[in-house]
RNA sequence: GGUGUCAUAGCUCAGUUGGUAGAGCAAAGGACUGAAAAUCCUUGUGUCCCUGGUUCGAUUCCCGGUGACACCA
């Protein structure tokens, strides 16, 4: 008996919930969502979940699963997402469908995630509020110290990246990089990646047109809602920071829409950067 | 109809005292080990509106044309 897991990629937009779903219905699987942002419950209508009839069609994990309120990580989302695999695997299926967008989430399933330490909370408030006020100069002579080889490693002007090894290597007392194994886990169960295209054009058509059918869905009224919530990394997500800058009165709602759809473009362009060098996964045009 | 101003990258515009040009935005490409819908990096050749003239050389100056805008009738 062959364990597979189907693992159904693409950009936003593009159409995996569908096809996920009539893939899940051939093999009698459920979905197993791969999304790191249609798993919070608080946010529906921007981050396009499935619909209730697409929810009842086929049982979908990791949609609307988790709270904005509790941080969230890929490397959470490993944990979980292979203990539900392996459970779903001795329930007697052979196949499973997984689907979603994140490609960061999906690597975490396929190959792991080392073993680093999840991020201490203040800490990490202390090292952001430092590259707030010194630059993201003062950090990086620290970490020159603290860790050389990832000084050399990591992208030195990325701020996110360069606090990220800093508080891994003060809470440890070890370098970020000696956590680092090069070493991808092995999975009891096959993998099979699909990516799904449409042309640039089509896909960006599609992009633009679904942006307005969520402002006629209620964005808006959504987004204001999850007010008290705005400055929780889950509310940094496209279609929500720019309907906060509205309800400010920094920009219309045009612009708005202007900008979500722009940010989805880009968005998806990143997606499709992400997956490019993967050399296992088949591409299939919609 | 007359006068004036303008015409340069997909858009808004800068600039070249005559030696074929550069910003912002848009766009494209890339990176990615616990915020990943985040975060970060790279990329500017374009009939300088068209015809003719002056000149070694015109996108730049001159004549004419076309278009846009403004003002006067």
């Amino acid at each position: 008996m062959k364990r597979k897991l189907l693992l159904i990629l693409g950009p936003t937009a593009v159409g995996k919930t569908d096809f996920s779903i009539s893939e899940a219905l051939k093999y009698s699987s459920p979905v197993i969502s791969c999304d790191s942002r249609q798993i919070y419950r608080e946010m529906t209508i921007g981050t396009a979940v499935p619909s209730p009839e697409q929810l009842a069609a086929v049982r979908h994990y990791f949609i609307h699963s988790h709270s904005v309120t509790v941080p969230y990580t890929a490397g959470k989302y490993e944990i979980e997402a292979m203990s539900l695999i392996e459970s779903l695997f001795e329930e007697g299926h052979e196949t499973l469908v997984m689907a979603g967008g994140s490609g960061f989430y999906a690597d975490a399933v396929c190959h792991g995630l080392d073993d680093f330490p999840e991020a201490d909370a203040e800490l990490r408030a202390s090292l952001m509020e430092r590259l707030k006020n010194e630059g993201v100069e003062s950090l990086r002579f620290e970490l020159a110290r603290l860790d050389p080889e990832s000084y050399h490693a990591i992208d030195i002007d990325n701020g996110q990246r360069v606090v990220r090894a800093l508080e891994v290597c003060i809470m440890t007392g070890r370098p970020f990089s000696s956590f680092k194994t090069g070493v991808r886990k092995k999975r009891d169960f096959e993998i099979e990646k699909i990516l799904l295209t449409r042309s640039r054009d089509v896909l960006y058509d599609r992009i633009n047109r679904r942006v307005l059918d969520m402002i006629d869905a209620g964005l808006v009224d959504e987004v204001r809602s999850l007010g008290k919530y705005r400055h929780l990394p889950a509310l940094q997500t496209v279609g929500y920071k720019e309907i906060f800058d509205y309800l400010d009165g920094n920009i219309t709602l045009d612009r708005a829409v202007e900008l979500i759809q722009r940010n989805t473009r880009r968005y998806a362009k990143k997606q499709l950067s992400y997956w490019g060098r993967d050399p296992e996964i088949k591409y299939k045009e919609l």
